[in-house]
DNA sequence: ATTTTGTGATCTATTTATAGATCATAATGG
DNA sequence: CCATTATGATCTATAAATAGATCACAAAAT
């Protein structure tokens, strides 16, 4: 919630980048890599790193998601070719889908 | 990667952004939301709404979980209480790992 | 077909995140 | 213990994200 955060986050949210952030950390200490390490490996910041370790929620998505693959977090509890079949996957779903929000008469029935 | 992407996202990483912002969009059509609808109720501009549901890997990861909560996508597979639980369990395997990286003797054996 | 409305794209001002230091502390290995 | 080094915290300059418009277009309902 960029702009002058006057609206809080929701503690789902919130607990869900305070998990990634522990995810990452756990992953990252298992594999005896330094912050610095995983920083440099990924790209970043050792500052950023902390922040993401730490679970602020201002952290880019990608700069996350990109220190958590380095460490072996499993995303959407898929590796990268489940991901990317994933994605395709729900290309042609949103295909199926109206493309603005109103009342439809689609009714999704599958979710996987 | 904030600071001019020298470095490219990896594909996985890229994966997890895109595929995150298909499932917030494939459940805010499903509940017949609109997208600024969405972002009122998330407390975020349409635009950020926009760049969320198109994968964009500089977007906080706190506005793009805000916006997965509010349409139903279950992040880590758990709902409230349990990604809370999660939290707390994982304080405590933290705990009992070292603190910093390097050579150490614990052999994490478990993870759940 | 018409009208309404959601969406996508683009622009600007402003806030914010990030990189890159540095410093103090704590934890690790010897 | 001692030496080393990883971590945590803080600061500044700069780049980037975000809010808030507006506009054209597409899509949906009547």
């Amino acid at each position: 919630m960029p702009r002058s955060a006057v609206r809080p986050y929701s503690h789902y949210s919130r607990d869900a980048a305070v998990l990634l952030g522990q995810l990452i950390r756990r992953g990252r200490i298992e594999r005896k890599i330094t912050a610095a390490e995983l920083a440099q490996r990924a790209g970043l910041s050792r500052g950023l790193v902390q922040r993401i370790e730490k679970g602020d929620p201002g952290c880019a998505i990608g700069a996350a998601f990109e220190a958590a693959a380095i460490v072996g977090v499993r995303l959407f509890d898929a590796d990268q070719a489940a991901l990317s079949d994933l994605v395709t996957a729900n290309q042609a779903m949103l295909a199926l889908l109206p493309q603005a929000a109103r009342a439809s008469r689609i009714e999704a029935k599958d979710d996987f």
